[in-house]
DNA sequence: GGATTGTAAATTGTTTACAATCCGCTTGAC
DNA sequence: GTCAAGCGGATTGTAAACAATTTACAATCC
């Protein structure tokens, strides 16, 4: 399923998505590194496009990068620097919404609700990898109606928030508090929108 | 000069810092692409490496990828995302202080000096990318001692804040307010510190 | 004359081949 | 037995060749 929509989405771009929806679900071990190698094969590219996409996760925060040695897993932030992050995230989406709400098309609505459905059928089935993927591209979706700029950024900083995304236990709350965004967006209530953003982020 | 120490500083990253210094002085039009080959002949380097410094610098937001048809100088920000940009940089640099100060070695107040005196040099001579260079150096030194994590995060929102840096005509500000904020940071007098970078964030 | 299609040059995207570096292991001296 | 030097495989870094796409311009059609 195309979760993040996109006219010409490039072989890097998918791979990227699919391999950060991986880490962020825990499913990589942070013990042994990546191996260029190995991924070009598994899909079907050669080493080039490999490191453009270990290169742009570096970036991001979810692999962590070492001249000469590749790219391991990284490591959830600090307690301190998890709380400048979630704060940052914070002032983004909200300064997202209000820039995004009022432009928003029914094809939009439609994306989003294509997202949720996704979402609680991977909750259902308690498969991470996708519940990842859905919650990054949920909010995601909303910050590039934005600003396509601030996206990147965005992704930098929430990606790594979501580090240790496989502790969570409480599938139930992730569908009802995004029903909740999705509800007050597609009512375009800006305010009922920003509280339930506010309430997601924790 | 060596303004952003580190032990083993591979070419790609001298490249990005010089190329980034440029575009954010004004050298570089923002009409016409950047051409990968050009750029490699310059520097010597085949076009895998250039292809890596472009990849990164669109990620900063200092250049703007588009597919099959290279890349370009980025505009700046419009101002509703400055001053969300403006603020969470304020943040990030307040946040970093805080959590670098106690831990600053002599040799950092030696090289915050160092990139002073090149900053003050810059400005006499009114050289426009050296200035852009020290200026970011600066921050960026303080901000590394603090979480090599959050460097990135906060490259990519400075260089945006940084893309009309050319048009700064206020030179004798820039060596007083940098040097108000290296006093501070010397004497670890963290309020004081904080104070100067809040003043110097504009 | 204006629009459209065809073609060639230029540029980006990808692959392949090669050089440099790292890592585990053996070997040998002490 | 312990430790260091060095050898060999594996992996990353770079360069160069090849494929795909874009762009500009010329030829053709209406």
């Amino acid at each position: 399923m195309q979760l993040v929509e996109q006219p010409v989405r490039s072989v890097r771009e998918q791979i990227v998505d699919t391999v950060r929806a991986e880490v962020l679900a825990g499913a990589w071990s942070n013990d042994e590194p990546v191996r260029e190698q190995a991924l070009a094969k598994r899909f079907g590219v050669s080493r080039g496009p490999i490191r453009d996409v270990l290169q742009q996760l570096s970036r991001e925060g979810v692999l962590i990068y070492r001249p000469n040695k590749g790219v391991r897993v990284n490591t959830p932030p600090a307690e301190a620097e998890r709380q400048l992050l979630q704060s940052m995230r914070r002032e983004m989406e909200i300064f997202c919404l209000g820039q995004c709400i009022d432009q928003l098309t029914e094809a939009d609505d439609e994306q989003l609700e294509r997202i949720l459905a996704e979402l609680t059928r991977a909750c259902a089935k308690g498969d991470l990898s996708a519940i990842a993927d859905c919650d990054l591209a949920l909010h995601r979706t909303l910050v590039r109606r934005a600003s396509g700029e601030l996206e990147a950024i965005w992704l930098s900083i929430t990606s790594r928030l979501l580090m240790d995304y496989s502790r969570i236990d409480r599938l139930v709350e992730i569908v009802a508090e995004h029903e909740a965004i999705v509800k007050a967006v597609k009512n375009r209530n800006l305010k009922s929108a920003q509280r339930a953003i506010n309430a997601n982020i924790i």
